[in-house]
Order: structure tokens, then C-alpha cells, then sequence
DNA sequence: GTTGAAACTGTGATTGT
DNA sequence: ACAATCACAGTTTCAAC
């Protein structure tokens, strides 16, 4: 993976802080012009080191109050582990790390009550077959926070 | 903490896949003319349903390959635990979630090297006194999906 | 929530360094 | 190759309705 010269970090470490900061702003506070930013932007975008924009969200506001971590290990580990495959239509899996040690995957999920999450526990060990672990989140203190580039 | 409606969720849900969707385009797609949409995003992030936006970034091409999280737990329990805040200042934290269980916070970090972590590891113990469990992420099938509201 | 008008921004072509 | 300038289309923003 080729890496990314000064100012195209401080470019991406202003977009990780403020996905809608315009272009002309961009300029600014790095002393370029507004066309040189969205040429180098553009370019991020291409090379795939911006992958995209998002709106940070709070989840509480959604209904979905009740984060948990959900560690995953195959009941039957001589089988090959497709788990990300199998889970990836479960839409309350937000993300999915494969990870050293006990677990193979380790995956962070939201829902709205102890009772979702009893349920979606029992959808993912059908799914991919696996035994799982749960860590409830009580709160977050910070989250997101932008790559201190 | 107060719901949204169906059409502020489409908003949020439409934002948090792409936080650079034009209103124009919002208003499109939920059928809502482009300044009634702003109006409601307007509204959306001064309640702090939308907290912010953010670009989406490869870590690997910002020199920070390796992902890891990082639970700890009070050299000394008698102590109030105030690790938030101790910690705050450490740049490499991307999250840090209270939690159920053994430890008490679990951290998600990004780092250059496994050299940059055992250094990040003792600058975490010395600033919280607290004692570390590591897990190290390999891979990351997916990570940052929108919520399905 | 809608419409419409004004200011600003995004975008591409062109030119200069 | 990269940045600056200009021109136009599209977007944001704020009125008044």
C-alpha cells in the first residue's frame, strides 16, 4: 500500500474531522488553491485512501441504544471460516474484525433492548455456525475519534 | 431520548451511506423539496441526532496498519476510575467504550508497528495505572456500516 | 413545506510554472 | 506533473409566501 505525502495527510485528517468541509475551505487552511485541493481530493478518493463520507449518527436517537461486542469461534473449527460471508446481510453487525487469539471474529453491533440482542445472538450462531461471546457496552465516553495523521 | 420520525430516519440513514449527498438530491429521494430537507438536517444535527460527518479513511495508507483493542482494568479498584478522562489526550484512541465484565474499558487503537503498540501499551498503563489485555486485529472484513433504520 | 432569487461552491477546461 | 485562474452549472442559504 503506497503511502500519502504531507499534505495530502493533512488534507485527509481535516475530511476524517469534517466530512462536509468544502473545498474552498480546504484551501485555505492548507495554502493551496480551491482546484489544486479538489484535484488532490479526487485523487485521494480514486487511490482509495478516502473511502468515503459519513454522517456520525447518534445511535440513542435511532432506537438503537444498546451496543454489545460479539466475539465469534466456529463449533466446528475444522471447517473452513466463511463467518464474514454468512453474517453479511445481518444488518446490525456494524463492523467485523478478524482477530489474534480464543475467537476468530470479533464484531460490534447495535440494537435497541436486551431482547434484540438475545435474538440477533441466536440469528448469528445459526448462521454461521459458531458459539459466541458477548461484552456489553454501558456507555462511550468518545467514538470516531479522526486519525491523529 | 427523543425518536425521529420515519422521514428524519430515511435522512440520517440516506447521510450516514454518504454524508456528502447533496440536499438537492435528499430531497429527491425522500421527495421532499431541497429546502425543507435542509431545514430538517439543520434540526437533525442541532439536536445532536447527527453528531457530525466524517471522511471514511484507509488506515493502511496512513501509515497506521495495525488495529488492536485494548481493554483495561484499575491497577488499584478502590480507586474512582476515571481512565476517560486520563487517557483523552492519547491520539492513537479511536473509541473508548465503558463495559460490562472483567474490565472495565475496552479501547479501540491504531497504530504503525507492533513496536508503536508496546510503546502505546505502557504510555496507557502509566497514564491510567491501569493494566492491559490486548487483542490484535488481522484483517477487517468489513467495518463502519450505515445503521438499517 | 414550497417557491424563487442571491451568494457561494463544485467542476472542468485552459493556461502558466 | 502540479497549481492558478476563469467560467458555468449546481448547490446552499435565506427570504417571503
Amino acid at each position: 500500500m503506497t503511502g500519502v505525502e504531507d499534505l495530502d495527510r493533512q488534507i485527509v485528517r481535516l475530511l476524517a474531522s469534517n466530512g462536509r468541509m468544502s473545498y474552498t475551505e480546504l484551501g485555505k487552511l492548507t495554502g493551496l488553491s480551491t482546484s489544486a485541493v479538489h484535484q488532490r481530493v479526487r485523487r485521494l478518493e480514486q487511490r482509495g485512501i478516502i473511502k468515503g463520507y459519513a454522517a456520525v449518527v447518534d445511535y440513542e436517537a435511532l432506537d438503537l441504544p444498546l451496543t454489545a461486542f460479539i466475539s465469534i469461534k466456529p463449533i466446528d473449527p475444522s471447517q473452513p471460516d466463511d463467518s464474514p460471508d454468512l453474517l453479511q446481510d445481518v444488518p446490525e453487525i456494524e463492523d467485523c474484525h478478524s482477530v489474534a487469539g480464543d475467537e476468530n471474529y470479533l464484531l460490534k453491533v447495535r440494537v435497541t433492548s436486551p431482547r434484540a440482542l438475545e435474538e440477533l445472538l441466536a440469528r448469528i450462531r445459526s448462521k454461521a455456525n459458531v458459539s459466541t461471546r458477548s461484552l456489553i457496552v454501558l456507555s462511550t465516553p468518545y467514538e470516531h475519534r479522526p486519525p491523529a495523521v
